[in-house]
DNA sequence: ATATGTTAATTTGCATGCAAAGTATTTGCA
DNA sequence: TGCAAATACTTTGCATGCAAATTAACATAT
């Protein structure tokens, strides 16, 4: 691998690292009036999509670390978005619920994929695509 | 905007979270032996391309946050990588500049570059090209 | 049936990322 | 000259991300 290759492969981790936060810090101003993190956020659609799911499967969907998921859905219990029940066939086993509010939320949130769909000016949807299948290289490569 | 691009766009960002997340660990291991952080690394290769420049000059280069860097920094004079002088031109300044120990670092840094791009196996140097070029208009974007 | 190993979660400790407030200095302008 | 606005940093408080250690509950082999 030549010396530029190598150089590019540490750029491309910085323009990542960068990418990654301006992301969040994006997703920061529109959920603030959700009073909620995008973390949280990421949580909230896993939960959307299906409700009441284990929190193994609720860290498979999200990539969330599981010790950050702890201390994320105790926040989330706190502000009654979820409830966190016991599984009875499996008592180690915890199942993730929505609350009425958590489910209501939803309509709230509707229109922030718009919003943050037009902050991407200079992306068009043939280029998101092959950004996220690149993505997707990058994830399994570093899947050990 | 179609309903699939604004999931497409909701996928992009998770796909980016993740991929920075992963990118991270991964250098956290390789750098354990170095006894540095991905940020505390990102400084250096600043310090290293270019030493003796303000804060300001350092987040500027390396895209981190103010906050963060003070507290970086200060962990890197602990580690005696660098150590902070005064601007004498303007007081405000201070001026961030490598210890011995600190240029001597990248003697033992030299192979990260390598060991890095060694496990982006599915990606040859045009798609490392196009990625970069896909996320610079990405961090373009949401820059405000 | 019991010891051992595996799974599912939580806890702990450390290092950011970021907004907001605070502290010096320096500039710019009336 | 004098003072408000801009700079350059630091501090504080909160929310993760992650590794490592723990705890509780199943699974399995012997």
């Amino acid at each position: 691998m030549s010396f530029n290759q190598l150089k590019l492969t540490n750029q491309l981790c910085h323009r990542l690292y960068m990418a990654s936060n301006s992301i969040v810090r994006a997703y920061r101003e529109l959920l603030h009036a959700l009073n909620i993190t995008y973390p949280q956020y990421v949580v909230m659609m896993a939960l959307w999509e299906q409700d009441k799911i284990t929190i193994a499967e609720l860290l498979e969907k999200t990539a969330i670390d599981g010790g950050a998921m702890t201390q994320i859905l105790k926040k989330m219990v706190d502000k009654c978005l979820l409830e966190i029940v016991k599984d009875h066939q499996d008592k180690r086993k915890r199942l993730v619920q929505l609350t009425k509010q958590g489910q209501a939320l939803k309509l709230k949130a509707v229109d922030i994929p718009n919003e943050i769909g037009c902050k991407f000016e200079s992306i068009n949807s043939e280029q998101a695509d092959q950004l996220m299948r690149l993505l997707d290289l990058v994830i399994s490569d570093l899947r050990v």
